[in-house]
DNA sequence: ACTAGAATAGTCAAGTGTGGCTATTTGGAT
DNA sequence: ATCCAAATAGCCACACTTGACTATTCTAGT
């Protein structure tokens, strides 16, 4: 997934960073948006560092334990343009793991099937109220349009668990 | 993820297969649900083979080149059903690659952002009415409510982005 | 002054996923 | 008869991803 590259030479391009602070911001602003982990990050900045598109700067400050500051190149930023346009043109399909399930839901029996949905379905909701909760704005123009587009994505899957579920319920 | 498991444990539990046929019916009649590549499937029978959820048995009709076949063991039926449970149970966030790109949106002048995601616009168009399209009850129930779901999603998606480029249209 | 727990910083081994490859057989066009 | 494209069958090397780990430094409570 390229995305991932396009995500830290983003965040880099606003200010050189280490790879803790990366992934600390990612996961403390960004876990609505994508759900990169710690080694996932440190692995994909080294693979631009290995092709030039970020530098590596090996810092010690004071006595605290050394760490790699990583800033964008020029190359880099070239990248950043490349990536950020494909990634906005493209649409790439997406698929739910969940639906999985779904395809198999006729092995079970209607009613457990529909008690198996609810609990899904709470899960969603309480995803959902969280996301509606949180304060807009918190973060750039962009990150709030992200974060609207999954509550759209979520209503929908909320609508659609409420429909399947009430047709398992007439079903019993 | 082990939906993927799921899923080829579900397909052995029809019929016994070799990994050809099974990577076929995927290919063929379940790329929009999932998105499973063949070597995928084959490393995935590997440790089902290795962990006893399925036997392999080698196969040599006539001259064609040799296949496995692959059945489902009384563990490995054991083992699908939980995971069918746990997997019906669960609702996963759904990250989508695109928003990385929408978060940066900002990078770039609105009128450039408003053609780009007109393009991705008419992609996820056409991969919509191509669904809406699908002669429904080709196959399981099942597929037909999860390929409801993924048109639920699309033409969330549709809207948000509709939205978006409107936004943007009257911004520039 | 001391200590448990959080924060800081990063790495490793193991699992997951896939583009591209090999190789044989069949079917249809010439 | 001959040949090429498609179908059949599988695998390998490599890249991506992450759970779990090490190790040090703050910090707040006693």
């Amino acid at each position: 997934m390229d995305s991932r590259a396009l995500l830290l030479l983003g965040l880099l391009r606003t200010h050189s960073q280490h790879g803790y602070q990366l992934n600390d911001y990612v996961e403390r602003n960004l876990g609505r948006v994508t759900d990169m982990k710690k080694p996932t990050a440190y692995a994909i900045l080294d693979r631009l560092a290995r092709e030039g598109y970020v530098s590596v700067e090996v810092e010690r400050m004071g006595n605290r334990p050394q760490r790699k500051v990583y800033a964008i190149t020029p190359s880099g930023e070239a990248l950043f343009l490349t990536l950020l346009r494909e990634n906005l043109a493209t649409s790439a399909p997406l698929y739910d793991s969940g639906d999985i399930g779904t395809m198999f839901a006729e092995t079970l029996p209607a009613s457990e099937v529909r008690e198996l949905l609810r609990t899904r379905h709470a899960q969603l909701r309480d995803r959902l109220a969280e996301f509606e909760r949180a304060p807009a704005h918190a973060f750039g123009l962009g990150v709030n349009l992200a974060i609207e587009h999954s509550i759209r994505l979520m209503r929908a899957e909320d609508a659609w668990l409420t429909e399947v579920v009430e047709r398992l319920a007439r079903e019993t």
